[in-house]
DNA sequence: GTACTTACTTACTAATAAGTAAGTATATTT
DNA sequence: AAATATACTTACTTATTAGTAAGTAAGTAC
């Protein structure tokens, strides 16, 4: 079924914060690509910060239908791995899109303080499931890694923020490159 | 010696794109912490883009003196890396700034075209030097890790661009795992 | 069929931004 | 002493932005 204008708002949100930051985009851009007025998108999300929560809610939504269907599809913790790591594939494949939380880091001081509850606990939910497969996965010796897990599950979270940024400076080689070095130092 | 006004500028302008991105600020902010006039910045950088890759140089100047100074005062490969990540130990004191390359990254495909070439200049001269030094280190005995030092590099320096936001998110803490983390790794 | 809601449009406001043109005071050069 | 360069200020323009108030057309509820 077709999105709604209100789900085509936060789509288009999403991908213009992911693209250029939150301060690059204004509701005229929106409206326009839409084919609507300016007021119409403030109908749906009177503020801009409305429409900027919306956005963090459906990434955390996302990520929790991707835990759901890891349950069932994946066999192995190295498949829950690379399907955590296909979210970053796919921003790279969408023009070089940075992660959310690496395009709302900058920003972030500048941003509504309710932001910050809701994008804390998308990167939690990440970074805790990130944590728990990878505890699985050296429980059952699939995975060789040093120190606590939940440290681990940090670095491979900024690691891949990071990789999508410095693919923009220095070309999609070097994310490449990060991803798989992040991957052979667990499965040696 | 005192900065020049036009030293100060540059200087409160790389503050603030770390703080909190290159949109979030004017020449009106910056004219008013130097108690002088809009049209007084734009005296010295006709446009922002210019100010922009006055910041860049900048920190790639500083990053070279940084160079220097290691040539001399560093004894290990070890103290090498140590004083490299210590920028980034700064950037998080000084009021969690992210560092140049991440704050650039999100707003890069919005930026004039000739801030890129400065930008890839700066990111490849600190990755350069930190390749050698991993290379050197390997060489010694002093570090050991698998793959291409080339992207144990890019892995460092996305690892600590991405642990900067990261530590904005969820906090400081995260910083620091990180960190300890990737020199783990290295000295096993 | 009348009240009410939904999803908008029209038409605006107030604030802020980058950037400029013209003028001025002070120091430096010739 | 006159000309010129430096480092600004004053006063402005143009563009863009988030946000709002009031109106409207089409559907839904009762």
């Amino acid at each position: 079924m077709p999105l709604s204008t209100k789900e085509s708002i936060v789509a288009l949100a999403e991908n213009h914060i992911q693209q250029n930051g939150y301060n690059a985009f204004s509701y005229h851009d929106i409206a326009m690509q839409l084919d609507i007025k300016n007021a119409a998108v403030h109908y749906h999300f009177p503020k801009k910060e409305d429409l900027l929560i919306a956005v963090v809610e459906k990434s955390e939504q996302h990520f929790l239908n991707m835990v759901e269907v890891s349950k069932t599809a994946d066999k192995s913790c190295l498949d829950k791995l690379n399907r955590f790591l296909r979210i970053y594939d796919n921003n790279l494949d969408r023009q070089n899109r940075v992660c959310l939380m690496g395009a709302l880091a900058t920003d972030l001081f500048t941003l509504p303080a309710h932001l910050r509850p809701a994008l804390n606990r998308l990167v939690e939910t990440m970074k805790g499931w990130l944590t728990e497969t990878l505890k699985e996965a050296r429980d059952t010796g699939e995975f060789q890694f040093d120190g606590v897990a939940s440290d681990r599950a940090a670095l491979i979270c900024s690691s891949m923020a990071g990789a999508l940024q410095l693919a923009r400076v220095l070309g999609n080689k070097e994310y490449k490159a990060i991803k798989y070095q992040l991957i052979k130092d667990l499965i040696q």
